[in-house]
DNA sequence: CGGTATCCGCTTGGATACTG
DNA sequence: CAGTATCCAAGCGGATACCG
């Protein structure tokens, strides 16, 4: 008895892996830029086209996480005008290899989610029809 | 010429794995909502302790979008008090073979993470200090 | 080109109180 | 116990303008 609780996954603050996880790539952009630097270096304006929907504050923000966290590093070039390459760092391409298996579930299972949502808002609209029902 | 690009990842809003994933558990607390699972149903209660610092508010909202999206099933007893269980369907425990590759992946490397960050900070910190070292 | 700085709206989300 | 509802503050994040 009691025996079960010992099982239980710890989620407290410091201690739970998926904290540090989301500490390191929870924020909104984290991902997609990291993602847009697969293939090789990646310039400024480069981000900004690809990543759509990403301003060029959150970018800014998210490129200096990163690069504080380790995984990417700047490649200033002096040229006029001015050039700067971002690329993974070893370290931020080890994170390409568990988030490759995450990315392959999405699209693997999605017309699942996409079938389980649908069904979820029909039996939603349902009730939301029924219940003035005799208003007709 | 021009066939590098070739390789560029595809990041456009529909079309992008990255994109689906984000869109199902993209949310602040999805992921430690569907951890808190891992070992069995819990309670709504049970969340609320175990995931420290959410609010009920973020709670119920995140358990619905988990739901609606097939992750999670809902199973109500109607005891006095009532009673709620949580439990993720099969389309949800497939994902956390995923997702404990990620936990993985944080936890062996975060110790390399805070070394980038610490070594970033202090660089930073000379930077800020040395700004107005003619001032004393 | 590759950012930074400022302004500001508006969503996110916490606290509290209430219900079945 | 398991939520829902309301209120409200903070900060996320977009738009714009400017700089090296």
């Amino acid at each position: 008895m009691g025996k079960r609780k010992a099982a239980e996954p710890d989620i407290s603050i410091a201690k739970c892996g998926y904290r540090l996880l989301l500490e390191i790539i929870g924020s909104k952009w984290a991902v997609l830029a990291i993602y847009a630097m697969e293939g090789g270096d990646v310039r400024y304006g480069e981000f900004l086209r690809r990543i759509e929907g990403i301003s060029k504050k959150m970018l800014t923000q998210t490129l200096w996480q990163l690069e504080r966290d380790g995984l990417l590093e700047r490649d200033i070039h002096d040229t006029v005008p001015p050039g700067v390459e971002y690329r993974l760092t070893p370290l931020g391409r080890s994170l390409l290899v568990p988030l490759r298996h995450m990315k392959s579930w999405a699209i693997d299972h999605y017309p699942l989610v996409r079938k389980a949502r649908d069904a979820f808002d029909q039996r939603a609209d349902l009730v939301a029809g029924g219940e003035t029902e005799g208003q007709s």
